[in-house]
RNA sequence: CGGGACGUGGCGCAGCCUGGUAGCGCACCUGCUUUGGGAGCAGGGGGUCGCGAGUUCAAAUCUCGCCGUCCCGACCA
């Protein structure tokens, strides 16, 4: 067999009874895994849209909205239609293959969870969690997350014995989201697997950890998905590493850094890189003041002075914790990355008010700089080599040749600056880019803190009690098939990989050709169909033009034609959906033919 | 939470400025013709114009309030 690996189960030489799913009293055809099914067009619901809908914009949330994969409930909740549960089931199939393959356990818990479990972690008042009570007024939560579940239930464990376990579950989540987005791309209800390691040591950990991002890639590379697996931010829940699996696509709501030798790729959260650099003017061997009547911005700052814009720099006054004014310091031509400034100063900030600031350097924004002031000043490493010309901290004034280290002494100097498309990969020194990206799945090393947090000890081999050392790990199979889409479509509609298609393969019955016309596309349909795929037979009285429009839009791998054509020389044809490829075969040897073309196809 | 836009049959929209019979295309139902890339003709069904107040003889239209939806940003275990 050369079909996808989950579907050997049904092929037919399996033995196993065959059923029809189709028409009371008629038989279907039932496998271990999922059925496949001749379906009809004629009584299936599958509500095309002719035209894009109006509130949808990005790609996946028009076309699984036009091909009726989806539809609203309200603000970031949605309804799988039939075919889009169809795809949503393959993805949800091979997640499950690929978690048990790592000799992880499903379990299932409930959305509804007792307040007290998430006040003993201190998340309870997390702005996203859905928070209710019962009629006798107790408090409760609907999961966001299960890591206050799960580890209530490690709790059980006692002894290094029973150690290691992975358990995991698809879980219905629930989050308050500030802005749902994109249709399946950010929404507030979702299925989540979501899967829970639990070991001895961080030894175990980094084990369990490895084994998780082998079957992820997995996961992603059987779902036709371009991928990238990044480090991350750990966030607010700490933790000792992250990584997380991001499919690039225009809809995608993070920016990743990415080596053009594919040797680095990250979140521009997280992201290190080297800046190009900059044509200096001749040196100084002291600041030396310039007037600069009227450039606040650093555009006008080099054009003025005639020099490169990355010679400069740029003061950004913040109030950061403590209240304490400081002065952040990036070369002129780089933005700063707010998170990797907060990391710098160990919390948050905002930008200085315009009193603070002509109070604490004597000037305003725009003639700010380093020199002369009694302010602490953390400083862009791109800053460290070199002459800048720094504002003077006097309106209209700049200086020449300011060199750190020299002329001013930062106290921190650290990478606050974003990344940007044409910096240079620390690995290998080849040119980076930015793209945007979606996040379909992440790993995480939690450590100890829930375990710490809800008493789940286990005794070592001394007798000593320990907390039980965690990670947990998500993958949206929802938001996954969003970003299949994103990836495979064209203008007439989605283009699935094989092994995530709603169906395998669409037979078209041309117009009201006459009984001999359907009766051929039957006898087709049921061979295809028997030969083990999913077919969707279009026994609709419509027009052609409204078959081909949807079986593009819908997009199965493999579309099969039957007219009056065929009934002339016994022959039907044959198309890829995402090659565009027609071949014209005897009706005779369809379903040996899809098969071989089965096999071809991406 | 800040900024912007929108809410009128199932879908896409016009009408609103300048108050007075609720309209168009698609879809849907019936009949006839048609059928290899979203047909034609004829007939037909379907709308508390998001909700609530107010102004007015009269409100889809003007005023105020609320609700909902989308987009940008902030946020995102």
């Amino acid at each position: 067999m050369d079909r996808s690996w989950n579907e050997t189960a049904e092929a037919p030489e399996d033995g196993q009874v065959s059923y029809r799913a189709h028409g009371r009293g008629r038989s279907a055809r039932v496998a271990l895994n999922h059925m496949t099914q001749m379906l009809r067009a004629s009584r299936y619901f599958l509500p095309t849209l002719r035209e894009n809908p109006a509130e949808a914009e990005a790609p996946s949330h028009r076309l699984s909205l036009r091909a009726g994969l989806i539809r609203s409930v309200g603000s970031g909740l949605y309804t799988l239609m039939p075919a889009g549960l169809r795809a949503y089931r393959k993805i949800e199939n091979i997640i499950r293959e690929e978690m048990d393959g790592i000799g992880a356990q499903e379990i299932l818990m409930p959305l509804l969870t007792p307040a007290e479990l998430w006040q003993a972690t201190g998340r309870y008042d997390l702005p996203e969690l859905f928070r209710l009570s019962d009629r006798n007024d107790r408090p409760f939560v609907l999961a966001m997350t299960h890591e206050e579940t799960v580890t209530h239930h490690a709790r059980e464990i006692n002894s290094y014995r029973q150690l290691p376990q992975t358990w995991y579950h698809f879980g219905l989540k629930e989050r308050d989201e500030p802005r749902p987005r994109a249709g399946l791309l950010r929404v507030r209800e979702f299925t989540l697997k979501d899967s829970y390691t639990f070991d001895r040591d961080q030894a175990g950990l980094d084990e369990a950890y490895a084994a998780h991002a082998g079957a992820y890639r997995r996961i992603f590379d059987r779902c036709g998905l371009e991928y990238y697996e990044v480090e991350s931010d750990v966030g607010l829940m700490g933790g000792t590493g992250a990584h997380e699996y991001m499919a690039p696509c225009t809809s995608g709501e993070n920016d990743m850094a990415l080596c053009e030798n594919g040797d680095y790729a990250a979140n521009v959260d997280v992201a290190t890189s080297l800046p190009t650099s900059p044509t200096f003017p001749a040196s100084r061997t002291a600041p030396e003041e310039v007037e600069t009547p009227g450039a606040t911005t650093i555009d006008a700052l080099a054009s003025m002075l005639d020099i490169d814009p990355r010679a400069t720099s740029k003061a950004m006054p913040v109030v950061g914790p403590g209240d304490e004014v400081v002065l952040a310091l990036i070369r002129g031509d780089h933005r700063v990355h707010e998170l990797k400034l907060q990391r710098a100063l160990g919390g948050g900030f905002r930008p200085a008010h315009d009193e603070e600031i002509h109070e604490v350097f004597g000037a305003d924004g725009g003639s700010l700089g380093p020199i002369g002031i009694d302010v602490k000043i953390i400083a862009d490493e791109a800053l460290q080599t070199g002459q800048f010309v720094a504002g003077a901290n006097r309106n209209g004034f700049h200086l020449w040749g300011v060199e750190a280290g020299r002329d001013y002494q930062p106290a921190l100097v650290a990478d606050i600056r974003e990344a940007e498309t044409g910096d240079i990969c620390t690995h290998c020194g080849g040119s980076l880019r930015i793209e945007p990206a979606i996040e379909v799945g992440n790993i995480f090393k939690l450590g100890t803190r829930y375990s710490e947090a809800l008493g789940a000890t286990y005794l070592d081999e001394s007798g000593t009690e320990r907390p039980i050392v965690m990670g947990s790990y998500g993958i949206g199979p929802a938001r996954t098939m969003a970003a299949v889409i994103e990836q495979h479509h064209d203008d007439n509609g989605i283009t699935w990989p094989k092994a995530v298609a709603p169906v395998d393969v669409q037979v078209i019955v041309l117009g009201a050709a006459g009984q001999e016309v359907i009766d051929m596309g039957e006898s087709v349909a049921n061979d295809v169909h028997a030969a083990g795929f999913t077919v969707l037979l279009d026994d609709r009285d419509q027009r052609p033009g409204e078959k081909f429009a949807d079986a593009d839009m819908l997009g199965a791998p493999i579309r099969i034609t039957v007219g009056k054509k065929s009934l002339a020389d016994e022959s039907i044809d044959l198309r890829g959906r995402a090659t565009g490829e027609e071949t014209r075969v005897p009706a005779t040897s369809a379903a040996e033919e899809i098969s071989r073309l089965w096999a071809a196809v991406k």
